[in-house]
DNA sequence: CTGTGACTTACAGTCCGTG
DNA sequence: ACACGGACTGTAAGTCACA
């Protein structure tokens, strides 16, 4: 029962909303004010970011740190089954 | 509008919620896995946590990351403006 | 029980490239 | 536009002795 991945987990959501924005890496890092090869890392959940990340990715992002978090906490439930 | 002190305002929203379960830096240290010192230290915004250490800290206080982060967002705000 | 300063080690985060 | 690598700087993580 153990959350498998949680990096992981926080790579996909962030995925998902750049997607859902259609924007890039790139054009992700820049507004985040982070770098561009950072995000790549990110994505492949082999980053594990701090609170302020989190913030400036949710900023960037257009939603709520806590909206982020709470994907985020869904997608780790379901693969800790 | 800039947010002032995000690492703060998360070290009010543990030590609310753990003085609201009544237990101590110690017992809290203990449940999550974490040192009694550091758990100090983030309570007085001089640590800016990581993903990983505030899913343990929600696990050890009973509550989901994502309602952690929902007030700490909500103090952030308030201090915001 | 908690705050604090000092400290070491691990990794976050940047920057240079490559295919 | 992205994955991936090596090398680097900064800072979070984690521990200690002491007030």
């Amino acid at each position: 029962m153990a959350n498998r991945d949680p990096q992981q987990a926080f790579g996909e959501v962030v995925r998902q909303l750049r997607l859902k924005r259609g924007i890039s890496q790139e054009a992700l890092a820049d507004e985040a004010g982070l770098h561009r090869t950072y995000i790549s890392l990110l994505e492949r959940g082999l980053r594990n970011p701090s609170l302020t990340v989190i913030q400036q990715l949710a900023t960037a992002l257009g939603v709520r740190p806590a909206q982020m978090i709470a994907e985020f906490d869904a997608l780790c439930s379901k693969r800790a089954k």
